[in-house]
RNA sequence: GCCCAGUUGGCGCAGUGGUAGCGCGCUCCCUUGACAUGGGAGAGGUCAUAGGUUCAAAUCCUAUACUGGGCACCA
């Protein structure tokens, strides 16, 4: 016999073990069937998983359960991502600790640091996947930095060289000081910042009286190389042609013209920083003007500087603006709010830098993804965040693919003096040296539909599970990895890497702010498990998930998830109970059933089609929130309740078509609830199989519930309605009279309902008789729709209280009728009302109006 | 600046034309043989605002306000 309350760990230890030795979650090419196919968003071996990682993983977990109770064959691959600077930047702050730099290691050792961490990582990642029940196929682990995938690596490294998709140049980029390498335009994000805006005034090098330009940074005008003003611009056009000197180094450099130029900005003076700012860039271009640095990649000033090279961008920021007041330089300064962007890793600010990169050509990668998006071949949900995608890709620039970092694939290139470089993934010979830098780490990540399956390589898998059917993964990283997989997968494969991208939102705080270690208000998943099992946890996860939403995530609700399987667990128990301890099969069969039978059958059918139909529309919100008021509010609120009345009575086909409802209809739900909640339904499954007959080992085996008939009964749904109608109204009366809840009474009933045993089961009646005469003395009234029950009650009924009571029913009673009077008249006089609802409608409005009177009646009857 | 999403009882959220729902919290009652991780009964919302379409609007349309996000930015 179960125990009275669900206990997660040891069944979810002996579970894992189980599933575990049978391999339940791997997959092999099957001839002739479909597969489902997943992969995983590979977690960055940086630590441990977050809560985040918990809804994105039981998502796919669900999805990918589901399927195969459908009868596909499902693979969900498993596998860490590298993680790029993010992990190098975790281990930099681990030497760092120890009073170490990397380079005190060396790029080797470094390395070798590296891997070793990754290890450990990976394990712990793995695990707790594994402990949250991930159904992952494990004998298929990648790394995107194992040797596989570096082959995938540098295929497609090679290949986009060869179609001309590559190239190297000196380009100006995001540069992180403090990671000391550049990053793609999506790794940086923009926030506004205070800050000042200084008027600076170039005096002409003829000793005129010059321009003044305005600046957020004066430290850059030491690699000015000109100054710009709109043509337009009446204040300054004597100014075009002559030159004007840099102050504090006194280099002299040009006035030029350009529309560029925004007149009613500052001054209307621009000074141009090719080498430092995207738009100067731009300005340089046309004008063919020379970009000088005049900040290093460390993010000290350089030699432009003159006698400020060295300081930091800081230290001469506030060096340079205090020798600019002090000469006399300083026009004006105001305070501004200016966009300033971001290491999205780091949080320090981004120099734009000028320097030597290996850029992947967008826009020709992008055509395929745009035109399989506006065929449909690509379906995004929620499907408003299809818009984000194909701008990004319309709009989309060239992907700076160099990191100047060490943990990564390094570019295959090789250069001698004198030869042209190689593509090569190993040395070419001697003399031969490989380029220093990385490749971005959403570089592999990009090839990762592909390369989990052996690709460059025609292997049985690519060819099998390629393309994947479903990727799942948070809406924050689209661009960085959605868009390119597409891209890359359209480039290799000529076929999207999937068809729909599910894009689940972030988990924040219960008050909806980001988690995040310096708030301190970071949820540990592993935390939420042993508190309060693995079940709950995920059933509070994709009870929130509704599409593309953030979830506020409060504690809260996974103990309300931990109460939902607990009441699986021992509605299950009460099965068990009441069926005999040599298992028989109890099958569903027409002979015996009564109206609450066939009620909850017709329910359970509707409840199977929707739980699917939510799955199928990547909604697990609605289909946990489905199951959970079936399981809770009908079944055992309503019918369990019901059914009490035979299985409390003597032996027979009654009681075991009862049971046989009750086993068939438990036992289905769990398979329905087995997506979500793996442990306690496998569990429960295989305690009432036998009763069911089944004989799958595990419920995953077990299929997809589905019914011999059709049982859906609208009429008996309606019917039953009336019967909880009554027993609420007789439950509320004996409420609101303090009768105790225990206390049997006797009632009698005016008017038509039927099921008396269930009215006497569930109201805690003694008897129910149908009216004679008058009204009895000394009694109460509910009235239902259809029926006015009254119970008597001598000595206990205060008649004032009553009819306060009563008057006040009939004041809602009475609203309730304007309503539905006001709308039934809109309707009649509509000619395009339809006909069905105006029915209803007169339905309603008559059954209101009956209730009214049978009120009146009775209040006229006690006053 | 452009675009998207959101605005529903104390809190978190469902609800895509026909009498406002759920979970948590709150109040009262109940340890009745599945479950107090439970049961029963309640209180609590003019569905952001203003217009419009419709017989009928939380739901469709248009504006406005606020919140969050994406994109693009004037140095």
């Amino acid at each position: 016999m179960l125990e009275k309350a669900y206990d997660p760990k040891p069944v979810e230890e002996a579970r894992l073990a189980s599933w575990d030795a049978a391999k339940l979650s791997h997959s092999e090419p099957v001839a002739g069937k479909k597969p489902y196919t997943i992969v995983i968003p590979p977690p960055n071996v940086t630590g441990a998983l977050h809560i985040g990682h918990a809804l994105n993983n039981t998502l796919q977990d669900a999805l990918i359960r589901h399927h195969r109770m459908l009868g596909g064959e499902s693979c969900w691959v498993p596998g860490c991502d590298h993680g790029g600077i993010a992990t190098q930047n975790v281990m930099e702050k681990q030497l760092k600790s120890e009073g170490k730099s990397r380079f005190d290691l060396g790029r080797e050792a470094f390395l070798e640091r590296m891997q070793a961490w990754t290890r450990d990582c990976k394990k712990t990642i793995l695990g707790q996947l594994h402990r949250l029940g991930a159904s992952l196929d494990w004998e298929r682990e990648a790394f995107t930095m194992d040797e596989p995938r570096a082959r995938a690596v540098f295929h497609a490294f090679k290949t986009l060289w060869e179609r001309g998709l590559i190239y190297r140049g000196e380009r100006l980029v995001n540069w992180c000081v403090r990671c000391g390498t550049a990053l793609s335009d999506i790794e940086v994000e923009r926030e506004e910042r205070k800050g000042a805006l200084y008027h600076i005034h170039y005096k002409n090098a003829d000793g005129g009286d010059g321009i003044v330009v305005a600046t957020t940074r004066p430290v850059t005008m030491f690699g000015d190389t000109a100054v710009a003003i709109n043509p337009k611009d009446d204040r300054w056009k004597h100014m075009v042609g002559k030159k004007v000197l840099i102050p504090l180094i006194d280099r002299e450099i040009p006035i030029i013209e350009d529309s560029y130029v925004d007149f009613e900005f500052g001054t209307g003076g621009l000074k141009v920083t090719p080498a430092h700012d995207q738009n100067d860039w731009e300005l340089g271009e046309r004008h063919q003007l020379p970009a000088i640095k005049a900040i290093g990649p460390d993010g000290k000033l350089t030699e432009a500087a003159g006698p400020y090279a060295g300081l930091s961008r800081e230290k001469a920021h506030d060096a340079v603006t205090a020798d600019l007041e002090a000469k006399g330089y300083l026009v004006k300064k105001e305070d501004h709010r200016s966009a300033v962007q971001a290491c999205e890793r780091c949080g320090s600010v981004i120099e734009p830098l000028l320097s030597l990169q290996w850029f992947v050509k967008q826009t020709e990668l992008a055509k395929e993804p745009l035109r399989a998006l506006d065929a449909g071949e690509f379906k995004i949900y929620p499907k408003n965040w299809e818009k984000p995608y194909r701008d990004w890709l319309v709009n989309i620039k060239d992907w700076c693919v160099s990191r100047q970092i060490w943990w990564g694939h390094r570019i295959p290139v090789w250069y001698k003096e004198g030869e042209k470089p190689v593509v090569s993934l190993d040395s070419p010979g001697a003399g031969w040296t490989q380029d220093t830098d990385v490749l971005d780490t959403w570089f592999s990540s990009a090839l990762w539909p592909l390369s989990v399956f052996g690709w460059p390589e025609k292997t049985r898998d690519l060819d099998y599970y390629y393309p994947t059917s479903t990727l799942v993964t948070g809406y924050e990283i689209m661009y960085l990895w959605v868009a390119r997989m597409q891209m890359m997968g359209h480039a290799f494969m000529g076929k999207p890497a999937f068809p729909v991208a599910v894009m689940n939102g972030i988990v924040r705080d219960k008050s909806g702010k980001k988690m995040s270690k310096s708030l301190g208000n970071v949820i540990d998943p592993l935390v939420m498990m042993d508190k309060h099992g693995t079940d709950a946890l995920r059933f509070a996860l994709m009870a929130q998930a509704f599409p593309g939403k953030d979830i506020a995530f409060d504690e809260q609700s996974v103990v309300g998830a931990r109460n939902f399987v607990n009441k699986l667990w021992n509605s299950t128990r009460f099965v068990l109970m009441n069926l005999p301890e040599t298992p028989a099969v109890y099958a569903l069969s027409a002979d015996y059933l009564e109206a609450s039978d066939r009620w909850i059958l017709s329910r359970y059918q509707q409840v199977i089609s929707r739980a699917q139909a939510s799955l199928d529309a990547y909604d697990p919100a609605a289909a946990a929130q489905e199951l959970y008021v079936f399981l809770w509010d009908e079944f055992c609120a309503w019918y369990i309740e019901l059914a009490k009345g035979r299985l409390t009575g003597p032996e027979g086909a009654g009681k075991d078509a009862v049971r046989a409802v009750l086993v068939q209809v438990l036992a289905g739900s769990l398979k329905l609830l087995h997506p979500i909640m793996p442990f306690v339904t496998e569990e429960l499954y295989a305690a009432i199989k036998p009763f069911a007959g089944e004989s799958a080992e595990f419920i995953l085996k077990s299929g997809y519930p589905k019914l011999g008939a059709d049982w859906s009964n609208p009429a008996i749904e309606k019917e039953m309605g009336k019967v909880m109608g009554a027993v609420n109204a007789i439950r509320s009366l004996r409420s609101q009279l303090n009768v105790p809840p225990g206390l049997k009474i006797k009632a009698v009933v005016d008017g038509e309902v039927r099921h008396h045993a269930y009215l006497l089961l569930l109201a805690q009646l003694e008897s129910l008789e149908p009216m004679s005469g008058g009204r009895p003395a000394q009694s109460a009234t509910a009235v239902a729709d259809g029926a006015t029950f009254h119970i008597a009650l001598a000595g206990v009924i205060d008649f004032a209280k009553e009819r306060e009571r009563l008057a006040k029913d009939l004041a809602k009673a009475e609203g309730d009728i304007e309503k539905r009077a006001a709308k039934l008249k809109n309707m009649s006089a509509a000619a395009n009302a339809p006909a069905e609802k105006v029915a209803e409608a007169k339905e309603q409005h008559d059954a209101a109006l009956a209730r009214r009177d049978r009120l009146k009646e009775t209040i006229a009857v006690l006053s």
